[in-house]
This record gives C-alpha cells, sequence and structure tokens, in this order.
DNA sequence: TGATTCACG
DNA sequence: ACGTACGTGAATCAA
C-alpha cells in the first residue's frame, strides 16, 4: 500500500501566494483552491497513491483577531484573503471523498510524522508532500518527500529519498535532525549551539554522523579550536535542542491507511460546488461530470426558496412545527422591524405594517413553549418592551453563538457565518421576480444553529449562553429603552461656559504663537510649539511631532502657551464629546437611549455607543460636573453601586494566593497591605505615596506588567520597578505560579479562558514576532482576570433585574459602567433596590474572597457616586 | 479611512 | 535586539 501524505497549510500557502488572487463573480476567494487542488491531482500523479491523507493545522492562522496596528507589523496573520478560503477548500475536499486530519494542540508536522512512523512500521510507502524542508528528514526506508518550490518563477516538485539527500546534502535524513540540533532554529526556538551556523554544521555532521558521536570524542576530532569550544560552551543546549528538534510520531490520529481511502461518495455535490466557486476547469481534471452541476442546478432551481408576504398571521402558528420557530428581524429603525419566519425552504415575510401585526407578535412572544431561535435577540427584546409585554422562551441567538466561539470578530452577519461555519448560502429568486436579500439570510439559520451549537457543546459553552449572554440581552434591551434622564438645560448652559473660556484661550494661544491656527490639529500645533516656539520635542510620532498631554506636561514650566493648550484640550474635549455630542442625542422623552453592544470586546465585557455612557468624566472635578445632569426622573432617586477592587479579588480566587485571600478577608484597604509587604514596613506606616505605588503595582499585575512601564507610571527607576515587581511576586507567590500557567495554558490550548469558559483565541502566542507574542502573553494573563469580573457583572445584573421584577417594584437598571451598576429606582422604593443590588452583585457567585459593593443613593449621577 | 488624542473601567 | 500595561468609543484632522 502507498498513503500520500499532505502538508495541508504549506501546500496551500504555496497555492495561495504561487497564484494572483481570483474571485468569483460574487467576490468569494478562491485561488488557494484551484491552486490546491492542481497540486494535489500533480502530486497523486506523481506518487500514484492507494490513499491520501490532508494533514492541517488547527489553530493559530485560521483565526481571525483583531490587533493595535503597532502590532501589525511582521507576517504573523493569514491574510483574509486566505483564511476565508481555508473552510471551503477543506469542505470540498471533503466532497471530493479525502479525509482531512486535524489534531488540536498538534501540528501538521507532527501528523506527517506520526503517519510516516506507521507506514515505516507496516511496511507500507509513504509520501510526504510539503513544501517545509524540515519534513525531508522523515525521509527513509519507504517513506519519500515531495517538496514544491519555485524554481526561476516555475512551481516544480522534486522528490527526495534517502540516496537523493545524501547526494544533496553529504548527509542522511536523520543527519538533518542532528544538523538542525546544532545549527539552531530560532522560528522553532530550538537554540542550537551559539556561532555554529548552517555549513560549520553540515560539515561536522557529514564528518562524524551525529551530536553523540561528536561529544564522545571531542578533544580526537579534527575541528578547529573555536568551534570546538562553542560546542563544549554549548553541550547542553544541543542536547536539548536535539530533543526539541526530535520528530513527533505519536500525535492521537488514526493510523490505518484503510481509512484515508479516497472514496467520493456524492459527486453532484463535489461539482455544484466547484460550480459555485466558478472552477470549471477542475470538474474535468477530477473526472466528474459537469452534467451533475446543470441537472443539480435545475433541481436547485425547483427548489427555490419561496417567500410570501403574510396575508393572515394565523398561518405563522399553523406553520409552527415541534414548538421551534426561526425568526430573523429585518431591521427598518430602532422600533420598526419586519419579522421573517423560516420554515424548511420556506419563508414567511410579516412586515411591520401587516394588520394586527403588533398583536400577533404579542401572542408569539408571550407563549414561552414556542422556542424561538434567532438572530439579535436583544431587538426582539426591545421590539415586545416598547410595546409593554415580553419575548419569552428565545433559546438561541446566533449573533451570541457566534461571539462566543470567536470574540475577536468584527462582524457576526449572516454572510460572514455562512463562510466561517460552511453552510451555503443559496441565492434568492421567487416566482415574482422579487430579489429581497434578507430572504436567504433567514433560510439558513436552522443549519448555522446546528453547527454553532455542536461548537458551542465542545467548547462547554451552552451555559455560558444559555444562563449568562441570553438573558442579559433581554435586560440590555429593556435598559437601553429605559435611558437616562438627563437635565438638557443644565448641558447647554455648562456648554457655553466651557465656550466662553474656549474663546478666551484661544485669543490667548495665537498671541503667545504670533499667528492663527487650528489648534485641534496635532499637526499646526506641532509647528507651532516645535518650530516656531522652537520648544524641545521629546517624542514623535509616525507622522510628525507628539502633542498629547504627556508630551505637554513636561514642557509646562517652561512657556504659558503650554498651559493654555493644556486648558483648551480639557475644555474642548468636554464641549465637544459631552456637552454638544450629548445634546444630539436626547431622545424626545428627555433621556439619553445608549446601545449595548454585548458582541464587540474580546474580554466579555459589554460597550456603549451612541452615544459611550461608560466614558462620562469622572476623574477630575470639572469633569466631573457632567454627571449633575445625569438625574433621576421627578418622584425618583438613582442608586449607584459599584464593585470594590473586583478584579483583585478575582485574582485572589483564581491564583488562589492565600496571602492575597487573607488580604481581601481581613477588610484592610488592600493597597495598603501590599505597600506594607511589597516595601516591607508596618501597615501604619504605609505613606500615601507608598500606597499609591503599591496600587500602580496591583494594577500592572492585572495587565501583565512590565517594569519599564511601571517606572513610568509611577516615576521611578528602571531598576526599583524591578525590585517592585520581584517583591510583589515573592510576597504574592501564588499569584507568581498563575500567572505563568496562564501562559502556558494559554500556549497550549491556544486561547485562555475565564471562569466561567468565556474564551479567547490568542494566535499571538505563537507568532515568531517578539513584540506580538509579547502582547500574547500579556493577554493571556490579564484576560481570564478581567473577563471572570464582566461574567460577574453580567450574572449581578440578570440577578438584579430578575429580583426587582420579581418582586414588583418600579425600579429599574438604566446603565452599567463595567464594574458599576446603576438603577433608577421611585423615591419611595429606593432603601429596597439599594439593598437589592448590593445583595445580588455580591452575591452574584461564590468565591475564596467576598465580593464587595458599595451602593450610594441621590438625585443625580454626581451625588449618587 | 487612518492617525491622534483623550474620556472611562 | 526590541519596545514597553488590559479593555473600550468619539471627535477631529488630513489625505
Amino acid at each position: 500500500m502507498k498513503l500520500l501524505v499532505i502538508d495541508g497549510n504549506s501546500i496551500v500557502n504555496r497555492a495561495f501566494y504561487g497564484i494572483k488572487l481570483l474571485t468569483t463573480k460574487k467576490g468569494d476567494y478562491t485561488n488557494a483552491i484551484y491552486g490546491f487542488l492542481n497540486i494535489l491531482l500533480k502530486l497523486e500523479d506523481m506518487s500514484k497513491p492507494d490513499a491520501v491523507a490532508v494533514a492541517f493545522d488547527v489553530h493559530a492562522p485560521t483565526f481571525r483577531h483583531k490587533m493595535y496596528d503597532e502590532y501589525k507589523a511582521g507576517r504573523h496573520a493569514m491574510p483574509d484573503e486566505l483564511r476565508q478560503q481555508m473552510p471551503v477548500l477543506k469542505n470540498l475536499l471533503h466532497l471530493l471523498g479525502y479525509k482531512t486530519v486535524e489534531c488540536e494542540g498538534w501540528e501538521a508536522d507532527d501528523i506527517l510524522g506520526t503517519l510516516a512512523a506507521s507506514c515505516r512500521e507496516n511496511g507500507d510507502e509513504c509520501y510526504i508532500a510539503t513544501g517545509d524542508r524540515d519534513s525531508l528528514q522523515l525521509a527513509h526506508d519507504g517513506v519519500k518527500v515531495l517538496l514544491a518550490r519555485t524554481k526561476m518563477g516555475q512551481a516544480v516538485t522534486d522528490i527526495y529519498d534517502e540516496n537523493e539527500i545524501i547526494k544533496e546534502y553529504g548527509v542522511t535524513p536523520r543527519g538533518l535532525i542532528q544538523v538542525k540540533a546544532l545549527q539552531g532554529d530560532s522560528s522553532d526556538n530550538i537554540p542550537g549551539v551559539q556561532g555554529v551556523g548552517a555549513k560549520t554544521a553540515l560539515d561536522l555532521i557529514a564528518r562524524f554522523n551525529s551530536v553523540d558521536e561528536i561529544y564522545e570524542k571531542l578533544d580526537e576530532l579534527d575541528i578547529k579550536p573555536g568551534v570546538k569550544s562553542k560546542l563544549e560552551r554549548d553541550k547542553e543546549k544541543a542536547y536539548l535542542s536535539l530533543k526539541l528538534g526530535e520528530i513527533v510520531t505519536d500525535a492521537p490520529v488514526c493510523t490505518d491507511i484503510n481509512e484515508y481511502k479516497v472514496s467520493c461518495e456524492d459527486s453532484t455535490a463535489a461539482v455544484v460546488e466547484m460550480t459555485r466557486l466558478e472552477l470549471y476547469s477542475l470538474i474535468d481534471k477530477f473526472n466528474l461530470d459537469a452534467n451533475d452541476a446543470v441537472l443539480a442546478k435545475e433541481e436547485e432551481e425547483s427548489r427555490v426558496i419561496t417567500s410570501h408576504i403574510c396575508s393572515d398571521t394565523k398561518e405563522i402558528f399553523d406553520e409552527i412545527e415541534d414548538d421551534k420557530v426561526y425568526i430573523y428581524p429585518v431591521i427598518i429603525d430602532s422600533s420598526v422591524c419586519n419579522l421573517l419566519f423560516a420554515f424548511g425552504d420556506e419563508i414567511i415575510d410579516v412586515p411591520a405594517e401587516t394588520a394586527g401585526y403588533i398583536d400577533f407578535v404579542k401572542e408569539l412572544f408571550e407563549n414561552e413553549s414556542i422556542k424561538k431561535y434567532t438572530y439579535n435577540s436583544k431587538y426582539l427584546h426591545r421590539l415586545a418592551a416598547e410595546n409593554g409585554f415580553e419575548c419569552r422562551g428565545v433559546e438561541g441567538d446566533l449573533m451570541l453563538s457566534a461571539y462566543l466561539l470567536k470574540p475577536s470578530d468584527s462582524k457576526y452577519d449572516i454572510e460572514h457565518l455562512c463562510l466561517e461555519y460552511s453552510v451555503y448560502l443559496p441565492a434568492f429568486k421567487n416566482a415574482l421576480g422579487g430579489d429581497d436579500e434578507n430572504i436567504p439570510l433567514a433560510s439558513v439559520l436552522k443549519q448555522l444553529f446546528e453547527k454553532t451549537n455542536a461548537l458551542l457543546e465542545e467548547a462547554n459553552q451552552l451555559s455560558l449562553l444559555k444562563e449568562i449572554e441570553l438573558p442579559l440581552s433581554r435586560v440590555l434591551a429593556k435598559m437601553e429603552i429605559t435611558g437616562f434622564e438627563v437635565d438638557k438645560q443644565g448641558i447647554e448652559a455648562f456648554g457655553k461656559r466651557l465656550g466662553a473660556r474656549i474663546e478666551e484661550l484661544t485669543k490667548l494661544i495665537y498671541s503667545e504663537v504670533g499667528y492663527e491656527f487650528n489648534i485641534n490639529s496635532p499637526k499646526q500645533l506641532g509647528v507651532a510649539l516645535f518650530e516656531d516656539l522652537a520648544l524641545p520635542c521629546k517624542k514623535k510620532t509616525k507622522t510628525g511631532y507628539s502633542t498629547n498631554a504627556e508630551v505637554l506636561e513636561g514642557l509646562k514650566n517652561q512657556h504659558i502657551v503650554i498651559d493654555y493648550i493644556l486648558e483648551y484640550r480639557t475644555l474642548s474635549k468636554l464641549k465637544s464629546t459631552y456637552c454638544d455630542g450629548l445634546l444630539k442625542v436626547i431622545a424626545d422623552d428627555g433621556r439619553i437611549h445608549t446601545s449595548f453592544n454585548q458582541v464587540e470586546t474580546r474580554t466579555g465585557r459589554i460597550s456603549s455607543l451612541e452615544p459611550n455612557l461608560q466614558n462620562i468624566p469622572i476623574r477630575t472635578e470639572l469633569g466631573r460636573e457632567m454627571r449633575k445632569f445625569f438625574t433621576a426622573s421627578d418622584g425618583n432617586t438613582l442608586i449607584d453601586a459599584d464593585y470594590s477592587q473586583i478584579e483583585l479579588r478575582v485574582l485572589a480566587d483564581l491564583s488562589g494566593d492565600e496571602n492575597m485571600i487573607n488580604a481581601f478577608n481581613s477588610g484592610e484597604d488592600i493597597h495598603t497591605i501590599t505597600a506594607s509587604q511589597v516595601f516591607n514596613v508596618p501597615p501604619e506606616f504605609v505613606t500615601k505615596q507608598l500606597r499609591s505605588r503599591a496600587k500602580a503595582v496591583n494594577f500592572g499585575i492585572v495587565y501583565g506588567i512590565g517594569a519599564f512601564s511601571l517606572a513610568k507610571d509611577i516615576g521611578v527607576s528602571n531598576k526599583e520597578a524591578r525590585e517592585y515587581i520581584e517583591s510583589y511576586l515573592k510576597h504574592y507567590s501564588g499569584v507568581d505560579k498563575y500567572m505563568s500557567k496562564m501562559i502556558d495554558l494559554a500556549k497550549e490550548r491556544g486561547y485562555s479562558e475565564t471562569l466561567f469558559n468565556r474564551r479567547r483565541y490568542l494566535p499571538e502566542l505563537s507568532s515568531n514576532n517578539h513584540m506580538l507574542r509579547s502582547f500574547g502573553e500579556r493577554v493571556a494573563r490579564n484576560m481570564p482576570i478581567q473577563g471572570t469580573a464582566a461574567d460577574i457583572i453580567k450574572i449581578a445584573m440578570v440577578k438584579v433585574d430578575k429580583r426587582l421584577t420579581d418582586e414588583n417594584m418600579k425600579s429599574k437598571l438604566i446603565l452599567q459602567v463595567h464594574d458599576e451598576l446603576i438603577v433608577e429606582a421611585p423615591e419611595n422604593e429606593a432603601e429596597k433596590a439599594l439593598k437589592i443590588v448590593t445583595e445580588e452583585m455580591e452575591n452574584a457567585c461564590k468565591m475564596k474572597v467576598l465580593l464587595r459593593a458599595d451602593g450610594a443613593i441621590g438625585k443625580t449621577w454626581y451625588d449618587a457616586h
């Protein structure tokens, strides 16, 4: 028997970069798919195998992720154009009857090694197809390597067997492993012997066969003294490298050749997919019949997705089977939407203007036993809440499912999900020639739910979805609709006051600089300060001088204009973002209705937009004034409760550090205790300055600290900062161990996760780029903490809402700011509401440390916080 | 559209 | 040798 094993990632890369971008008419990229299949045919032709296995890496490159611009450098990420093709290619391979092999935590390399070893054992022949020369070491006995490479712009594939390798390199394939052990390989983190490069290593092994033999009689061998001393020095490294470079042969994959026999069971499906991808030439090459596609197309056309506009809403209830219904809301504006109902291939459109629409929606929504599967459940809850009823029985929300599976994606629309989860998105055609693009979107809901649910179950995330995110979407909907009352006149007056002072400052700045310019333009400001006023420039940005507050602070005593500019900046920010910005979004009811985005952050926090109510000023007294305009409406008060040190408490719990747990349970101030321990002084001698430094260290630990940044933050030397961190980790040794464990675990699994199984994939961890990898490590330390805290307050929100409802209260949650909840309560309920909020926050979940929430009551946000 | 700046936890 | 703490959203300028 003969097995062909293909290094899928390596070959698909060759295909992608070797062929110019091709797309279908619709715009889907196909060049990697086209190239891969052509190479596959060529490889089969060369090796004439009885069976074929295509190995892929599961992790790093296939996960899309957002990243900061400064980390964009380096070639770590698979480009989007290629990434999109991966699931399509894998699907097509399956349709053609090929088996793919993937194994979480194992690289394609490991799979190649394992299959090659198994063939050798069983006396089977094996061809390894790859573009990576590292795999040459696998070639011996019946194992040959098909090396794909580019020679003078032409793709060629060379067959390497043992003799061929000896001819080219002068060493055996096993020798190549020895060479690598001496030479090292930075991309695989193999150290090698420092100072020994490819040439020396090859020469040594060609003459003396192996690392072992070299070290056995190092003294007697004819080796240059310089090289000899290097070898002596790095002996341990050489042996470590040998071990690291060892080929894995025990990946848990199927090694039964018979399982890899190619058998295409549904050639029609393959032809249809190739037709959809417009890869017509491949149909012939794979000996498929293009007529299949024509026939299938005819069939496809005969089972067109039909839709009709609902004439009588009773029809919907008649169609519902098994009490399940798939609803796709087509949002017209914030309070109007059409509902598309998907029943098999049939779509029923219920436009908002349908007679009795609201009554129908009410009847459907209030019936808890009809299980709703939808996309954007928050919108369904808004529709209900706006009309004074509830939407019950929501069991699924594709947007939330997709977010939990891949929180780093930026878009979760149905088109993207179909690509991601290999669901065919049919084009819509109806008898009337309509072209409502929403119809096919609705028609694939069921398939997408099937795929995503299986994945959620695999990731243990179903309870996170059902017990936290789904109930939360209803709470968020209600909060959006309730909104936050503001004092419009107050904001206007404040804005005018700011405007007057800004004008004064503008004139002062012009007269100091000597001419008029746009103070808001960092570019013009930079020229004014650093060229015309000749102030010393300390920092530059990509595009010119840096003029941020930190730089300006440093120039404060050099010129009076700096003070004017700093004040100008502060005031114009306040005016434009907060006064003018908020005035624009006050609704007719005198309230501000923010939108909460439940699928944005990569840590599990929610975000607030249009307007963002999570960044209303508080740190300076002037900015804090803004909060006086956020008010309770007539007869009501505001309850504001916030968690005390939730992230550090979460860290204490997750790390199980006894010292930190005791610190919290003692009830003393955590920063003071930390200061006392880190700086080795009794608690009563901890000065304000020491406490504030300890506080910075505490924060830094949560963020994945570096000495440099800590030093900058608290204004001490680099060395001192390093000592603080060391001392901290010595006193909180559980934290130290925990942090290392988090990084190792994330590297091993490819993601980090919270206490409630929220995941964040970290492809950065396997990057060769130092900056990027360090970033991944900091995130691996921070995400479980920030994410668990986010999970906890979400649980608290669901519980608070439930208590307020169950106890028939009029009090309502209106805002969340990460560790803070705000409730608007009738005056006579205030005390009770305060008790409920703090109680539910503190009892959201059981931890090794107590969770503490402090609450207050006030007429305005300013007073209540 | 991307870069810069700054508001929050 | 390298650059430097986690997570967001909005306003503004400049191309």
